[in-house]
DNA sequence: TTGTAGGCGTTATCAC
DNA sequence: GTGATAACGCCTACAA
């Protein structure tokens, strides 16, 4: 027999040989039939074109395989409506899942919890108790940016708005509140995407701010594109900061000023609390992970006022 | 029963809201046993982090949800070694493969072959029929660029090459080489990584080449920081081409002249050729996505020479 | 140490 | 039309 155990060296060499001519490979099927293991986890995701969930996909996927893990990736193309079917279906083949439903209802959510279980959820606001919680404290990374800003001596500062349903942006728009009247908060309701970043510049301008943070640095290289297209040096008259540090951000032109989010560690980190699931012990509750701020060359030194 | 049969209306009915209540649902590894089909089939991936495997990613899995199957994924984290091992490893939970492998060396994937069939290779040279193959026409990609540069008066032309061992940078200078001296080639050992065309600017402009192809659009983008960090107006002085079309190509500035590569396109084929293969169908035996030359402003008129 | 029976949850076959 | 039964391929436990 395959494995370890105590069997006869001689014959178990025989078997193994036997084994290796007619390269028999095991049912994966019959040892998850057998088991009740599938050794596979789902990972569910509403857009993969989003270069967000790469990371954690990536994180997740590598430390699963340490354990022997594989990952069945599934993308619900932005339809909420199919999140639930498809999180159930997709429980039925795994041990396990990692849920990233961003819109989905709190309480359709509630209700589909027991049944997915174990599960970790990614980027929800923490309301429910039942499964651990991964997620960025978006407010945090706000605050650091704004900081930032201020030490540079900025105090109009304009607000690229994700989308307005997003629990993300509703959380940076948390970290600003913070600040109360210290600065001049000039929200410019704008997306997710680069294009959005891109036809927001005329309103930053016309803003009066001197410094504007985008919802993501997708959307602040939109802006970049925009504002070099447009002639506007930055960051001399206008500096611009994202949210997220994707790979590209420390290339562009200038290198844009971000905070930084681990998206592999919260991959990482989602496998570590599955696994502790899967073992019958219990994960931590939740993390939230603080995004690092990154000082790049798109930000600097308020321009006087015209 | 579930499913389709000749059952009575009233008995069936019964069953159906017995299930229901007792909130069944079948078992995937049990009928994966009994139906001898997983639903599933394997991505395989040498490096999760390159964009250019999420496009295809995408349509591999949008597709093939379709027909109700999942996609599984691995990434092999660029182990060359590892990859046979976890090729097989996915075969055995997975009822097809869709294998990119594109350093493995020929014999050793020959071997595979039979053992991970029905399979599609993705990205390889094609020597080997037993299985599909879909893949890029770089050369072809390459010659578009450069009939677009030539028509632009550009004749002393740089190419950013990539990693020596790609296959891909073999064909695309293939591409090349039919313009014999027509043009005048630089080449110019780089990479495929956006620090790598960041770092080959200097050598750009001491080649005395009034244009340069990178070997892919992340080079490109490297190379265009740099550039702009040195103050060198593109197209004016140079004119910079990419490959692949990226999302952000086009929002760059000056947007990026490139070779778009349809990679959600050539994920949704992969699927097709699959789904022939597990009907006991023949799928087309190979087959080579033209690039599309799409002409932005970071290519212009020959600067005159110095 | 080695063999054997029983079960995992479905589907498919074949009498009824 | 409907109900019983034998696979599917592996694992575990118990008996030899």
């Amino acid at each position: 027999m395959n494995g370890l155990s105590t069997v006869d060296r001689e014959i178990a060499e025989r078997v193994l040989k036997a084994a290796e001519q007619l390269n028999y490979t095991p049912s994966a099927a019959a040892r998850s039939l057998a088991l009740g293991r599938t050794h596979t986890i789902g990972y569910i995701v509403p857009d993969l074109t989003n270069p967000a969930f790469h990371g954690a996909m990536r994180g997740l996927s590598l430390a699963a395989a340490k354990e022997g893990y594989r990952v069945l990736v599934a993308d619900t193309a932005e339809q909420v409506e199919e999140e639930p079917i498809l999180a159930v279906e997709s429980r039925r083949r795994c041990d396990a899942l990692v849920l990233c439903a961003p819109r989905m209802p709190e309480e359709e959510l509630r209700r589909l919890l027991p049944e997915l279980a174990p599960v970790v959820l990614l980027n929800r606001e923490p309301t429910d108790e039942s499964s651990p919680l991964l997620g960025i404290d978006w407010a945090s990374g706000i605050r650091d940016l704004v900081r930032h800003l201020m030490g540079l001596g900025h105090r109009r500062i304009a607000y690229l708005a994700g989308p307005p349903i997003s629990a993300s942006n509703a959380a940076r728009l948390r970290g600003f509140e913070s600040f109360g009247s210290t600065i001049e908060l000039v929200p410019i309701p704008c997306g997710a995407m680069f294009a959005d970043g891109h036809a927001a510049a005329g309103e930053v301008l016309d803003s009066g701010a001197t410094a504007v943070i985008a919802f993501n640095d997708v959307v602040a290289l939109g802006l970049l594109g925009a504002l070099h297209e447009l002639g506007v040096e930055v960051p001399d008259r206008l500096s611009v900061a994202g949210f997220d540090d994707i790979p590209f951000a420390q290339f562009t032109s200038p290198a844009l000023t971000t905070a930084s989010v681990p998206q592999m560690e919260l991959g990482e980190l989602a496998w570590a609390s599955l696994w502790e699931m899967l073992n019958g012990r219990k994960p931590e509750q939740s993390a939230m992970f603080r995004p690092r701020l990154v000082a790049r060359s798109s930000t600097g030194r308020a321009a006087k006022p015209a």
